[in-house]
DNA sequence: TCCTCATATCAATTTATATTGATATATAGA
DNA sequence: TCTATATATCAATATAAATTGATATGAGGA
């Protein structure tokens, strides 16, 4: 079993806090489901998901912010890809939640 | 490495939206980490949270739709417990995620 | 039966988030 | 330098979600 302190827990909520609000939303999702295939250019994804370019724009900025996905630019495109490490400690988190709640559990009232 | 299906993939994104968007508030968060100290009522989270009691009862709602948590009746008392099988398919997820990113880039463009 | 307590629900309001359409920026090529 | 193209940003609006305070439900005990 994992330890961790309980100022690294404390990190991990604040991150998963950040990534979870990322994820809530449909459209970021099948971004996301669409970079699981693979680097992608806006180009890409505005055809693949079939919608306006400002609406992918604002999308990729918010997981880009929570640190889901990472850009990289040639030329006049700007390429976008999944990032491992936050998915990775995604994971983690929930692997957390489900150590402690397999300790002893406390007494209520 | 794990293998799935399409259908099953399809399924696994269903699910992963419901839950991510159940998890995408932070008051809800911190009932699911109160709750992974182990099952709760509902008196327990308002005192140890802090907040109305309309409000935990709306978000607990809220996560008990997700399939996040579930509850149980005794007396005037309700328990609310962590669903682990609901975490174990977010870590699904994002374990489908990183494998089909793992596999040789598409081509752009 | 009546009262109290734990919890759920609801309507009104507030707050947060997403969408739209337009414009800005910046790169490449003519 | 001028034009076309890719992407980002912004203000206005629309939509969705959370909060509040009040009331409803339903169980247990007097």
């Amino acid at each position: 079993m994992a330890t961790a302190t309980k100022s690294e827990v404390v990190l991990e909520n604040a991150m998963a806090r950040k990534l979870l609000k990322a994820l809530s939303d449909p459209l970021r999702l099948q971004i996301i489901e669409s970079l699981s295939g693979g680097e992608r250019c806006v180009c890409d994804l505005i055809n693949e998901i079939g919608l306006a370019q400002s609406k992918i724009s604002f999308h990729l900025k918010v997981l880009k912010d929570a640190g889901l996905i990472t850009d990289r630019q040639t030329g006049r495109w700007v390429y976008y890809q999944l990032n491992i490490d936050s998915l990775n400690s995604l994971q983690d988190w929930i692997e957390l939640l489900k150590e402690s709640s397999q300790q002893p559990s406390q007494a209520c009232n």
